[in-house]
DNA sequence: TTGCATTTCTGACTCACTGTCAGTAAAACA
DNA sequence: TGTTTTACTGACAGTGAGTCAGAAATGCAA
């Protein structure tokens, strides 16, 4: 949605350029630093155009120079943290052997990116149900990683590591799972403890999973 | 929030009263059910006064007298809502034996509360990020089932029925995991399937709390 | 460096919706 | 039925969104 400029048309065709950026593109990172450095403090609803222009110094109305709304902008933002949600995961989504160190791996990439940009995944999740658009690319977005998920399981399903079941909707709610623990405890500051969230997030994948499922009779208890 | 009427003092100390409800009460409750209606089928977002009142017949700001605005609104229903899952979740909460299928009663209870008013809960989880005294009952909402799934799954530490580990953060993983899925599935229409729904939760639920939680070995491959 | 074309920015405008209030209409009551 | 109390209304002001014609600045070529 957001506008094409020249200047991007220029960095797709020549990436390495090494020339000053134009004017509309540090102005466009300046609207981006400054909405990120908002959001880390407040929550989206106190973000509006003006308020976000005036932290910039530009007048108002420059603001639909770069986007078409507010909603636009958290689209960007959505992206960019899509990408480096991704590069985390790979782990578990690629390895070859080993699926519970892999998928640990994973884990503890996702926890690591989201105590950095927990704010900002928060601030997406509270925008999107206001905002047709957005809640497309929220979805769309989720839809990425319930797609991996639900074909990891699959694999290793076909392998033997994992008992039968339907995958997705295991997937889908392993993913909710993630989303609405990593908001709760990195949304909004103080942040929780990574490693406790790491720990539990472990815990209820293993377990779903990568553990038989037969519950334990009640007159042999458990201990760890 | 909402205004406190006279007759809502009357009804309080005379519950049983016979009488026809005062004006006020009847209008009151046309809004909620206009506003019931309007979200069964389209989002919170699209909701405004003047659009909800026109579907009562009455004037826009006639329901000022009633709510300070949409966000009070919902946080009524909420609580009727959280009314009527307290009372299906009850089994697991208060079962004295046999947890896992005090479980399962109560997941099968939540699934089909959900199942009728999945879009209400949708709206409200879409709303509340929009409001600081929505954000914060709908917080409330959630920390009442963290505090009694958390104490539930402590007591069954106790009584061996559960492994030992921190049980607060894997009851907020859990329940986040239910709001998610229910949302997924539930939230608009067409819903998904409700047994299925409920199969997933369960698998989940039982495989973390009531299960131990050594993952197979590679070379010892299980099937179902 | 200057002049000029292009890009970027601005202030003023309209619009949709919110919430308030003084006054009117309707309901409840005796 | 008349009177008091309750419920409702229309008109008003306020807030933020998005648009647009024109002003200012950028940056390029000479």
């Amino acid at each position: 949605m957001s506008r094409i400029t020249q200047d991007e048309i220029r960095h797709r065709n020549n990436p390495r350029e090494k020339t000053k950026p134009r004017k509309a593109e540090r102005t466009r990172q300046a609207i981006l630093n400054e909405s990120l450095k908002f959001l880390w403090t407040q929550p989206f609803r106190d973000l509006t155009v003006g308020e976000l222009m005036s932290l910039t110094g530009i007048s108002r109305s420059a603001f639909y120079q770069y986007f078409t709304d507010l909603h636009d902008l958290m689209e960007t933002l959505l992206h960019d943290l899509e990408g480096e949600i991704l590069v985390v995961a790979q782990p578990w989504f690629q390895g070859e052997e080993d699926p519970v160190t892999h998928l640990e791996e994973s884990l503890l990439g996702l926890v690591k990116v989201c105590y950095q940009r927990g704010t900002l995944l928060r601030a997406v999740v509270d925008a999107a149900p206001m905002d047709e658009r957005l809640e497309e690319a929220w979805g769309k977005f989720l839809k990425v990683f319930d797609d991996v998920v639900t074909q990891r399981i699959e694999e290793h399903q076909a392998a033997g590591h994992i008992s039968e079941f339907d995958a997705r909707p295991i997937a889908i709610a392993l993913n909710r799972m993630d989303v609405g623990v990593l908001i709760e405890h990195f949304g909004r500051r103080p942040r929780g403890n990574p490693d406790q969230v790491y720990q539990t997030l472990r815990r209820i994948w293993i377990s779903t999973l990568y553990t038989t499922n037969a519950p334990p009779r009640s007159d042999e208890p458990l201990r760890r």
